[in-house]
DNA sequence: GCATAAATAGGACGACCGTCCTAGACACAG
DNA sequence: CTGTGTCTAGGACGGTCGTCCTATTTATGC
């Protein structure tokens, strides 16, 4: 298995480079210099870039995934757990502040580029935005659910674009408070 | 002034691609196209690559400034302004959905490749910042009138992301009434 | 009409990229 | 030790890109 643990350290790399410099923009010498391997070992454990990129954001899926489901077993009410999605804006402040949005940014460059990657990066928001609903729903929200998880995705997403135009915490702490007392808004009084 | 002529169809044709397909996702090939000259005819009007940018990102300043103004001038109430700028989402909704926002996508790829030209781009999120903190000031919020104006702007700036991720005009429209709703309500009851 | 400058065309260049190929290193079964 | 399959290194290839260079065309002043 020592094959397979290069590979998961070429994706492991691709994933924070592509973060942090774009697909587009990241080089296979980029991360082979990362990794420390060759440029021409790609090709065994891939065929294409296209692949490194498929790799990547299956992994952030699943990683995304198990985190939610994680927390949806938590026993907590969905309230909480709702404003602990809220609250990974502040836990990943200086990564949103220097990089932005790991899935928005992804999703932009891909969209610009036609890239067939871009269905890839939109199920990522699909994870989160599946998930939002069903808490709104267990909240008691039913109605409108899809329509609450949509408006706090984008909420967030704009806020991480903004915190990293604008490098400030305080803004971002200032946000966060205000998606917290909109959440207290949205609850229904007597909750079930 | 012929010469002059051929510069600023360059920028017009670079400001679209640059927004429709990125900026290091478009080649001076592409530009050539589109304009309709040569390729190595670019260096007589520009020097590099990066001088397009800037004369994009200058281009796009002086244009969002302009027309700000123009509405400061229209005599209509601040909180009517700000529903204007609000109202932006739905005029250009068609761009919005397959291209996102311009003033966010510009910077989080100027961003990520860590581009001289971000701060230009960030000065695109400035003109909005003060025009929007002005508005909020003369509406009687002067105290928060900045964080005001940054709470709107990554609203809308989170909201044009999404409609990208997801082209449905309908969330487009509840985002913007939902906007509108809360500038009513921090419209203050008694306006001076 | 001619000299001068502005403007354009088109190809050459070096660099980088994704991709591919081949030879060698390594692990392990016999 | 030997043979076999896994894994890696490093360079070659073709394409594209930004940049540059040099002719040629077009416009302008005298």
């Amino acid at each position: 298995m020592a094959a397979s643990g290069t590979r998961d350290r070429i994706v492991e790399a691709a994933d924070h480079l592509f973060y942090e410099q774009g697909f587009e923009h990241t080089s296979f010498a980029d991360v082979a210099k990362v990794v420390g391997i060759s440029r021409g070992n790609f090709y065994y454990h891939f065929e294409t870039k296209d692949q490194i990129l498929d790799a990547v954001i299956k992994k952030r899926l699943q990683e995304k995934q198990v985190m939610l489901e994680t927390w949806a077993e938590e026993g907590e009410t969905p309230d909480q757990r709702i404003a602990g999605y809220i609250r990974l804006l502040l836990m990943n402040r200086e990564q949103i502040c220097s990089n932005g949005c790991p899935l928005g940014s992804l999703f932009t460059e891909l969209c610009k580029m036609n890239h067939p990657g871009e269905g890839g990066a939109r199920g990522l928001f699909d994870v989160f935005r599946v998930w939002l609903k069903r808490q709104f729903e267990e909240m008691g929200r039913a109605a409108d659910a899809d329509d609450l998880a949509l408006h706090l995705l984008a909420w967030s997403q704009g806020v991480a674009t903004l915190a990293n135009a604008y490098p400030d915490e305080a803004f971002l702490e200032k946000e966060v408070a205000r998606m917290l007392a909109w959440l207290d808004d949205v609850k229904p009084s007597a909750e079930g």
